[in-house]
DNA sequence: GCCGTTTTCGGCCCGACTGTTTTCAGTCG
């Protein structure tokens, strides 16, 4: 069974867990925690490498000693510095590190004065007012473990971005007329365009005097006031959401929205780069000597660093750093350099829309051009057009096309199913009529890697221009095929495929680490909205915020091409 | 446990809020 990078990177943050309710150094433990978000986040499988004898890539934060557990990890499936913690320390105990306000500290006293080694230990001992009583703890806090252990089943799972946007806006809204504020903006994982948002980060400038939080958690959407203070507050709206508020004075506002805006990582960098310059960052400002000298904008922070202002949606601690100072960071993609959709459905099979109100949508859109890409016949549910059908959709688009008026260029197309063993669901010939080939997997995501991979590159053997969705995955829902992605992408290029970034909020797939890569392999992303309706092509925006993620600029896409150059790119087929 | 154009030893980001420990530790982001 194959070792995932997820796993060795969950072993890592047990043993971390463990270490911490062993008061271990502080440093140590940082250590295994930032390892593991670093091979959670690698995009080549280490157990692989390891099972081939190769080497393992040099990583951040990752030494010799972490090298040697991965690699134990990789071949026993364990590791023994876990096994002799988990000795020492219940794992269940670990668990309860994840209940909002106890820590190593109030874990580690649970666990020696009460003997509590799990949630239902604690909740009883809870209600029989035992933890009260224990030092570092008090009535609010017993309460306050009890609601959480309640609730504790709805794990607080992240969700994806789109879906929180409403809440959103409509916070920012009121903000914005709330007496005293000048300035709002989202911090946090929601302004670098994650896929997905924990809770929302938002930053406020107003003026001295003014009780910004007190308006905050006044707002009719907000549940239950967790924390509120002078200049933070922090709330659960009624959706489940949780929103952080931050209020900074004006002239501290960029500092602050570096600082809120992350990721912790590349925060971490910037402030030791001003160290070594004998500054100092916090969230109000850069300091020489305790005097203020910048902090008013993102920009006169970077400034200081010598570095141009970093995209939000680069700061993860990729490389973007070094990118900035030796002047090298992507001009990324912009909304304006998208020129098509390559990937839409229509009434024809499960789509809402007309050809001709997709096409009036993609042209109110700024589009040049759009291509019909109804589902195949195997797709039945989704009412696939067999043969007939399909000619008959093929003659209305020359007819909608020659009457005119549409705004867009059609191009005639099929989202083909890629069946089990890789052959595609219609033939050579009708492949052959087509102006684009869209080729996607509907089902059997869970074959072995092996034979995933092997279906993949046997449809990329055909006349396939787009990949569709190559991972298969759902935000929350489905996880992605085990596939070779190095092997996929090596192939894409040769035969001239390119990749999807399928913009449906819920699918976001290539993700932006897989973006990156097929950038650096040389092949073309595709960023298409897959829309079935006309309102689903503003979906796209999506997509670019994703493909700027991914490092993505104009020349890495597809349909940024012009029309003349996308048909000479379909033609190689 | 990692890391190094001042370092192979001695550092490792920084501040707000809460509850309770009557002066601050623990937790969180």
């Amino acid at each position: 069974m194959p070792l995932y990078n997820v796993r060795i990177s969950q072993v890592f943050e047990e043993i971390a867990d463990l270490l911490d309710i062993e008061e271990a150094n502080p440093f140590r433990i940082r250590a295994y925690r930032n390892a593991a978000r670093t091979l959670s986040e690698y995009h080549q499988e280490l157990a692989a490498l390891v099972a081939q004898g190769q080497p393992l890539p040099k990583l951040p934060g990752i030494g010799a000693d972490l090298g040697t557990k991965i690699v134990e990890i990789a071949q026993t499936g364990s590791c023994a510095l876990l096994d002799r913690l988990r000795g020492e320390v219940p794992p269940a105990v670990a668990y309860l590190l994840s209940l909002p306000g106890l820590g190593p500290k109030r874990v580690r006293t649970l666990y020696h004065e009460l003997a509590i080694t799990s949630p239902s230990h604690l909740q009883h001992a809870a209600e029989q007012g035992l933890v009260r009583r224990l030092p570092g703890f008090g009535p609010k806090l017993e309460q306050q473990l009890l609601q959480a252990l309640a609730k504790h089943l709805d794990t607080q799972a992240r969700l994806p971005r789109a879906s929180v946007r409403p809440s959103v806006e409509k916070l920012l809204d009121y903000l914005l007329r709330v007496p005293g504020v000048r300035q709002v903006e989202v911090a946090g994982s929601y302004r670098r365009r994650r896929d997905t948002v924990g809770d929302i980060d938002i930053l406020v400038a107003a003026a001295p005097g003014y009780d910004v939080p007190f308006a905050f958690t006044a707002h009719e959407d907000v549940d239950e006031v967790l924390a509120q203070g002078t200049t933070k507050a922090s709330v659960r709206l009624r959706n489940g959401l949780q929103v952080d508020l931050r209020v900074v004075r004006p002239e501290s506002f960029g500092a602050a929205l570096l600082y809120f805006t992350g990721s912790k990582a590349h925060n971490i960098a910037l402030r030791l780069m001003a160290r070594e310059r004998g500054l100092k960052i916090n969230e109000y400002g850069v300091y020489r000597d305790g005097q203020r000298i910048a902090g008013d904008s993102e920009s006169s922070v970077y400034a200081l660093l010598q570095m141009p202002v970093i995209p939000p949606e680069l700061r993860e601690m990729r490389g973007e750093i070094e990118a900035a100072r030796h002047g090298s960071l992507p001009t990324l993609l912009t909304w304006q350099d998208l020129r098509g959709d390559l990937h839409t459905h229509t009434a024809a099979s499960d789509g809402q829309s007309s050809i001709k109100d997709m096409a009036l949508a993609a042209h109110a859109l700024g589009l040049e051009y759009l291509a019909i890409t109804d589902h195949s016949p195997q797709q039945r549910l989704a009412r696939g057009l067999n043969e007939e059908r399909l000619l008959a959709q093929l003659d209305e688009i020359d007819r909608l096309q020659s009457a005119g008026g549409l705004g867009v260029t059609l191009l005639k197309g099929m989202e083909v199913d890629i069946l089990e063993d890789g052959r595609l669901d219609l033939s050579a010939a009708l492949l052959d009529r087509l102006d684009i080939v869209v080729a996607a997997m509907h089902d059997h995501f869970s074959l072995s890697r092996a034979r995933q991979t092997s279906r993949l590159l046997r449809a990329l053997d055909q006349r396939v221009h787009i990949l569709a969705h190559p991972t298969g995955r759902l935000i929350g829902r489905r996880a992605p095929i085990a596939v070779d992605f190095a092997l996929v992408l090596h192939r894409a290029r040769e035969v001239g495929c390119a990749l999807e970034l399928d913009a449906q909020p819920l699918r976001l797939d290539l993700d932006d680490l897989h973006c990156r890569e097929a950038k650096e392999a040389g092949v073309l992303i595709s960023i298409n909205s897959d829309a079935h309706s006309a309102a689903d092509l503003r979906n796209l925006r999506y997509g670019v915020e994703q493909a700027r993620r991914g490092w993505l600029e104009r020349q890495d896409v597809l349909n940024s091409r012009t029309l003349a150059q996308l048909k000479a790119f379909l033609k190689r087929r």
